[in-house]
RNA sequence: GGUCCGGUAGCUCAGCUGGAUAGAGCAGCUGCCUUCUAAGCAGCAGGCCAUUGGUUCGAAUCCAAUCCGGAUCACCA
């Protein structure tokens, strides 16, 4: 429990012992970190109170104080001020919470809920490279699926490739059209940037016949439906569906050289699965489960054959869920894989990283499921984000005007190298050392960059600002981190191995000692909020503040000047906590930290 | 039009389960490296928390209405 909660539980006791009788709601307690302008750590707000136990602030607030003081066993003194209990917390009892947690290897870590949970994310599609949107979408599901295990959930990760489809189709009609037989290995062209190509390519020549046809007098939706090319990519997809054997050959070809492509980008991007699932594979399941709903009356027939689910019940529409001539849709696809994943590792939690466009679709599944009787509705979670949008607007592939991911690696990691060189600091590094830590620094600022942000919220990137590595980054933290380890360094300390066993508190802890302490205290918790709300900008705002905090320590006081061996061992401890939930943070959102830079 | 989401410093964002004088970073301005890493620290300046009303001891936070921006409401995925 943390110290917050403690005080919590210590009013409901005391107000019970004092007033009994009158029963306060949990609600009605509120305990706050002190403003730093009041004497005190942890304050409890009295208003709540003063109504049902018909008193005056300052009466209940020295009742309060006095009960803390002789009953907690961790408050020193309180101050009443106006309708605020200020509580001051004992030295003793940050020393000791310091001690234990420095002996425990595992601080962050929470005991095994015994449930299982499936994080599907990032989810690409076959068609075309993944842009700077998509890296949201990547690093929110990694470092959602690390909060999740580290609150002591079994994650599985799972990728749910788009494999399959029309607009697969385009970019293989083009090739065959304009390659001229043209492979990654022939034209040195990474494999899913290759096939990128050819479905912008598609959508040039077919918004070219598209005015042609117009230009001839053809109505205009008339033409988007008789381009040519428009119509041999519909054939190719009956095609492939019907298990033609070229066509699945080149599918095979494509989809071959695009894994290649993305499994470099997720190898640089530090990102991995549990779990494959293809839509080849997966996009017939639904259909059975839908004409068994049909049998059971959930859904209803129309007249031309398609099978349709009524939600108006629910304040929604009535949705298509098979087309007349019994062919699937997405909605179909994705009752099936719900099932399908559900069943497979037997779920308690199936997230689903998915931006906020598909708010609809995916209030729509789940309330289909439900209707069908299938228990996976209630595990589902939509961890909807908003959209990375350029100052333009939304980005398109199909017009190219997208921020290549590849690109913006590399950009980040050039800009971690010059800037390192600017600042000299290269000296003591080998060549190999020096590309490490220019990837550690470029990759962190851009995860760090791209996870700050409440998810759900939509943000908006300039291409022409590049990524600051200053203020409020993963390359501020991470130079704490350094600092850190430099000193332990000097001080010859492995901060794996050392104990103090002889540590004593000797004399007051300073203010900007206890603001680190403090803030170690209320990791455990912020991991918690975490993980309830699946939102990792909570861990980079408390990261953030920990190694401003630090920053600030680091200051104000030295380790290897302290004033005595206690302070010493006091400074020690505390930095190495600090330097080790700086790498628990970080590393549970793939940002790693280096010990030198 | 229905539903949903957002509007806080010049810019990017915290704070939103109601609590003290609304906080960071960037950009701007002052200081601070012969002392454990200045990718840092200390400070200055910058706000009608979209607007209006309501609830309350207390509202950026909750409710209602309005304005602005966005998403979505496909036999696309």
């Amino acid at each position: 429990m943390s110290l917050a909660e403690q005080i919590k539980a210590s009013a409901k006791q005391a107000l019970d012992e004092l007033y009994p009788g009158t029963e306060m709601p949990a609600s009605a307690i509120t305990v706050n970190q002190t403003k730093p302008e009041f004497t005190g750590d942890y304050t409890l707000v009295l208003f709540p109170f003063l109504k049902l136990l018909k008193t005056k602030p300052d009466v209940i607030g020295s009742q309060l104080g006095d009960y803390f003081v002789q009953h907690s066993g961790f408050v020193v003194s309180y101050q009443v001020v106006a309708g605020f209990l200020n509580l001051a917390v004992k030295d003793e009892y940050w020393a000791s919470f310091l001690v234990q947690r420095y002996n425990d290897n595992h601080y962050g870590e929470q005991g095994t809920t015994g449930k299982n949970v499936m994080v599907e994310y990032s989810s690409p599609n076959t068609n075309k490279p993944l842009h700077f949107g998509h890296l949201r979408n990547n690093f929110l599901g990694f470092a959602v699926s690390g909060i999740l295990k580290a609150t002591g959930n079994h994650v599985i990760k799972a990728n749910l490739v788009n494999d399959r489809g029309i607009h697969i189709c385009k970019s293989m009609v083009a090739w065959k059209h304009y390659a001229h037989g043209a492979t990654p290995r022939s034209t040195g062209i990474k494999g899913d940037h290759l096939v990128g190509d050819y479905y912008v390519k598609f959508n040039d020549v077919y918004k070219q016949q598209v005015e042609e046809l117009v230009a001839e007098g053809m109505d205009e939706t008339i033409a988007e439906k008789e381009a040519p090319i428009m119509k041999e990519a519909q054939n190719m997809l009956r095609a492939w569906e019907a298990g033609d054997k070229d066509v699945v050959e080149l599918w095979k070809t494509m989809n071959g050289w695009v894994y290649e492509g993305f499994d470099i980008t997720y190898q640089r991007l530090g990102i991995d699965f549990d779990k494959m699932y293809y839509e080849s594979n997966t996009y017939l399941l639904g259909k059975e489960i839908v004409l068994k709903g049909l049998e059971k009356g959930v859904l209803y027939k129309k007249e031309d054959g398609s099978v349709w689910v009524n939600l108006e019940d629910e304040g929604l529409d009535q949705k298509l869920l098979l087309r007349a001539d019994g062919t699937s849709v997405y909605m179909t696809q994705d009752i099936g894989t719900a099932i399908l994943k559900y069943n497979d590792f037997k779920l308690d939690k199936s997230v689903y990283v998915i931006a906020d466009e598909q708010n609809y679709h995916m209030q729509v599944l789940q309330l289909v499921l439900k209707k069908l009787g299938e228990p996976c509705a209630n595990a589902i979670h939509h961890l909807s984000y908003g959209m990375v949008e350029l100052p333009t607007g939304r980005m398109k592939s199909r017009e190219g005007t997208v921020v290549d991911a590849d690109d913006m690696i590399d950009e980040m990691i050039a800009m971690a190298r010059q800037q390192t060189e600017e600042a000299g600091k290269t000296e003591g590094f080998t060549e190999k050392e020096l590309e490490e830590l220019y990837e550690t620094i470029g990759l962190g600022a851009l995860k760090f960059y791209l996870l700050r942000v409440d998810p759900k919220k939509k943000m908006i990137f300039d291409p022409k600002e590049s990524i600051d590595l200053h203020g409020f980054t993963a390359t501020f933290i991470q130079y704490a981190h350094a600092r850190i380890c430099s000193i332990l360094r000097k001080e010859g300390i492995d901060r794996n191995a050392a104990v103090f066993p002889d540590f004593k508190l000797a004399e007051a802890i300073t203010p900007a000692e206890k603001a680190l302490v403090l803030s170690l205290e209320q990791y455990v918790s912020v991991m918690m909020s975490a993980a309830e709300e699946y939102n990792p900008s909570l861990l980079c705002n408390y990261t953030f503040q920990l190694a401003q905090q630090f920053n600030s320590f680091y200051d104000v006081h030295s380790i290897a000047k302290a004033e005595n061996e206690e302070k010493k061992q006091l400074r020690l401890m505390i930095i190495i906590m600090v330097a080790r939930v700086m790498g628990h943070a970080m590393g549970t959102m793939g940002i790693r930290l280096p010990e030198k830079m």
